[in-house]
DNA sequence: AGCACGCCGACT
DNA sequence: GTCGGCGTGCTC
């Protein structure tokens, strides 16, 4: 017998690891450990799932376990697709094995055995493939032995359809099972498993559509990107076009050149179930073959769509950030649409931006990558100026309908939610039987309850936040984590039982609008009125339907919807997100306006904004009234060059946090210190702020202090970042996190 | 991230 | 004398 080499394997976890760890493999299973696996393995004292790397030919100087099993039959991954997971590990400063468990669908970990609870790796969920059993004639056509009529009947349907799914057989005869096992062992027909797709879209039909003529400036911008998929290489470009001016029919027919070269396209928007008109013009333009990843689908269907995509089934993927990591082979483009959307940023854990990935991604697989905004990122544009991205402007709106007049309602000295000045354009749009949209970013019915004796507010004792008053729930409600008391509750400071209103939410504005105008059918739509499934798409239904006048709603109603008989738009407290703790605070506004605005008049009717603000002068507000984005960009731009924030240079934020305050405070300032010298030993460009209390400094429960890092160069700041991790000192405790180009710092 | 081990206070 | 608090250290 010769010596026998030890297969060991290289196996990423998915925990808060930088490491890799190795393991052997037993015999039986050589043939089966390959990389892009997830194999069950035995960890400390625990059992988890972790992700074959590949072979390791150097067997590490200590013992190593055994795997107990493997998962999947076929990779999950391919090559080019772990290079760019490695470049996501790297740059966000994140373990391989989180960023791939955060890449694959969840559905594919319903399998997934944890804890030292279960002892047998060998149970399978076969929770995760659907299954379905299809019926086909065998038999040639001629006449059948002693079948009833029934049996025959169902013969006759099988023999006509080729094959038929058990449940459609179900559905037209009632129960058939006893039938169909006679004609199966008549060797008439087989039945045998096949697994489905669950299909997210329903079975409706679509009406096809095709192709617009396009203007001149559509036109050119679709020859620039054709010109560019023609050399197959990557290229990066900006798409600027006004609200209306055509974006997705550009997207559609460049799709369709990447189609004709037998390459596919990825499709990133902010949210996809918040827009199926989008979804609902790619499938009337390109039928079926469009996979849809958003995170309305359920974790089943999640799964079956990367199965179809997986598998090349799917030529055309539309989904939310997360579908940056869909297992598309040969693309040819990538779309990130509303490329300034904040909500391309995940928020926790691997803190990923599928816009900036979209541009890693396409340079990797030679595709071109298309940026489409109606106000892009001034960083995207600074780019674009700089010849990072070549830009592509769509200054008109299609079919030379006008943008809308706006005007400006101070609201200085006024005591109402609602603007006197609104009151009568709302009567003179419902008088000619158009509709209004009234846009608050805010829910819930008063901002804050305050004690009429003592002045104290109404806060959450778990958050540094006031508690909202919803009025229909009879609660005051914490937006951050939903703790919730009973209103209208006596003051806990000096147990005042009067508690006065401050700060009017979107609850408030649909109460005082029927007052106002009571002849109005009025739909209020916020996170508060969209709780179902299904609940967004009803509301939206009762405007585009016509059964409802004005439409009262948060950010959500802004984004993605075309309403041809809106002609008025109102926007109360327009200066509200100047306040928030985020250098882009200016941009976010002025494209929340400009998307707002650019609601009214998408009909051919032309539109009117009233603007509600206590700021009139802010050049966000100023600029988004006269839908003047290049002023914009330009003031915008002198503002970050004054305070040194990007484009000037790169951000991190370094968090933490703990359940008492002291010991978050002592162990931020230590780690400040240490950045510190570290900075000094590496001569490292970066500069150190704080740590400071969080804009939210309380969330939870938690106690939170962040750190923020500037440099002039991306290099520099991870090199900083990855010396602290080095050694960093171990404590448990308290709960440590890195952002790198954070988009909000709450 | 778990889940150990380990070393100090209040209990039968 | 032990039960158990959570500090800190490791996981192929």
């Amino acid at each position: 017998m010769s010596n026998h080499v030890p297969h060991i394997i290289e196996v990423a976890i998915p925990l808060h690891l930088d490491r890799t760890f190795h393991y052997r493999v037993p015999r039986e299973m050589e043939g089966q450990a390959l990389a892009g696996r997830r194999a069950f393995v035995p960890f400390g004292r625990r059992r988890l799932t972790g992700y074959i790397l590949g072979n390791v030919t150097e067997p590490p100087p200590h013992e190593l376990k055994e795997i107990f099993e493997v998962l999947d039959p076929e990779p999950l991954w391919t090559d080019s697709e772990l290079e760019f997971f490695r470049w996501v590990a790297y740059y966000y400063l994140h373990p391989l094995g989180e960023v791939l468990k955060t890449a694959l669908p969840a559905g594919i970990n319903i399998q997934d055995r944890k804890g030292s609870g279960q002892d047998d790796p060998t149970v399978s969920g076969g929770k995760a493939i659907k299954t379905e059993i299809v019926y086909r004639a065998v038999a040639p056509c001629e006449p059948a032995p002693h079948l009833g009529a029934k049996a025959a009947d169902i013969l006759g349907v099988i023999r006509e359809a080729g094959d038929i799914p058990a449940a459609e057989l179900r559905r037209r005869f009632g129960t058939c099972s006893p039938q169909l096992k006679r004609l199966a062992e008549l060797g008439l027909v087989t039945g045998e498993t096949r697994e489905v797709y669950r299909n997210p879209f329903g079975d409706d039909a679509v009406k096809r559509d095709t192709p617009r003529v396009l203007s001149p400036h559509q036109q050119a911008a679709l020859d620039a990107l054709c010109a560019a998929l023609d050399r197959h290489a990557f290229a990066p470009f900006l798409l600027h076009g006004v609200t209306g001016s055509g974006k997705t029919e550009v997207y559609l027919q460049a799709i369709d050149q990447a189609l004709g070269q037998d390459n596919n396209a990825l499709v990133l928007v902010p949210e996809i179930s918040l827009t199926p008109q989008l979804v609902q013009r790619f499938r009337a333009r390109f039928g079926h073959g469009i996979a849809i990843l958003h995170s309305g689908l359920s974790d089943g269907e999640r799964y079956d769509e990367w199965r179809r995509i997986r598998r090349g089934q799917a030529r055309i993927v539309i989904g939310a950030r997360s579908a940056i990591f869909a297992p598309l082979a040969r693309i040819g483009i990538i779309i990130v649409d509303e490329e300034h959307e904040a909500s391309f940023k995940q928020a926790d854990g691997l803190r990923y931006n599928a816009r900036d990935l979209a541009l890693v991604r396409g340079r990797m697989e030679r595709a071109v990558v298309l940026l489409g905004s109606a106000t892009p990122l001034v960083t995207s544009r600074y780019a674009a100026e700089h010849g990072k991205l070549a830009l592509l402007t769509l200054p008109e709106r299609v079919e030379h309908r006008p943008m809308p007049t706006v005007e400006l309602a101070p609201m200085k000295g006024v005591a109402t939610a609602i603007s006197p000045l609104l009151v009568p354009a709302l009567e003179a749009t419902l008088a000619a039987g158009e509709q209004a949209i009234i846009f608050l970013n805010r829910r819930g019915f008063a901002t804050y309850l305050v004690c009429a004796e003592c002045g104290a507010p109404l806060a959450c004792p778990n958050c540094s936040v006031s508690l909202t008053y919803h009025r229909q729930r009879g609660q005051s409600v914490c937006h951050y984590c939903d703790y919730a008391i009973p209103a209208p509750g006596i003051c806990p400071a000096c147990g005042c039982q009067e508690l006065k209103e401050l700060g009017a939410g979107t609850e408030r504005l649909e109460h005082d609008l029927r007052e106002l105008v009571p002849q109005a059918r009025i739909l209020r739509m916020d996170s508060d009125t969209t709780g179902g499934k299904g609940s967004h798409g009803r509301l939206l239904a009762r405007m585009s339907d016509g059964s409802a006048d004005i439409l009262v709603g948060t950010q959500m109603i802004a984004k993605g919807h075309d309403f041809p008989g809106v002609t008025l738009v109102g926007v109360v407290n327009a200066e509200a997100s100047l306040g928030m703790p985020d250098f882009r605070a200016a941009e976010r506004t002025f494209q929340l306006l400009s998307q707002v605005i650019g609601r009214a008049g998408r009909g051919d009717a032309p539109g009117r904004v009233v603007v509600q603000t206590l700021n009139s002068d802010h050049y966000a507000i100023q600029n988004a009234v006269r839908h003047d984005s290049d002023a914009f960009y330009r003031q915008e731009l002198e503002f970050r060059r004054e305070v040194g924030y990007p484009p000037f240079s790169f951000l991190a934020c370094l968090g933490f946090s703990g359940t008492t305050e002291r010991p978050v405070e002592e162990h931020a300032e230590t780690i400040a210190r240490l950045l510190t010298q570290l900075k000094r030993e590496k001569g490292l460009r970066v500069e150190i702020l704080g740590p400071a209390p969080a804009p939210l400094y309380r969330l939870r429960g938690r106690f939170r202090r962040q750190i923020l890092l500037k440099s002039p160069t991306r290099n520099d700041l991870r090199r900083l970042i990855a010396a602290w991790q080095q050694n960093r000192p171990a404590v448990s405790t308290i709960r440590e996190y890195v952002d790198i180009d954070p988009v909000d710092m709450m």
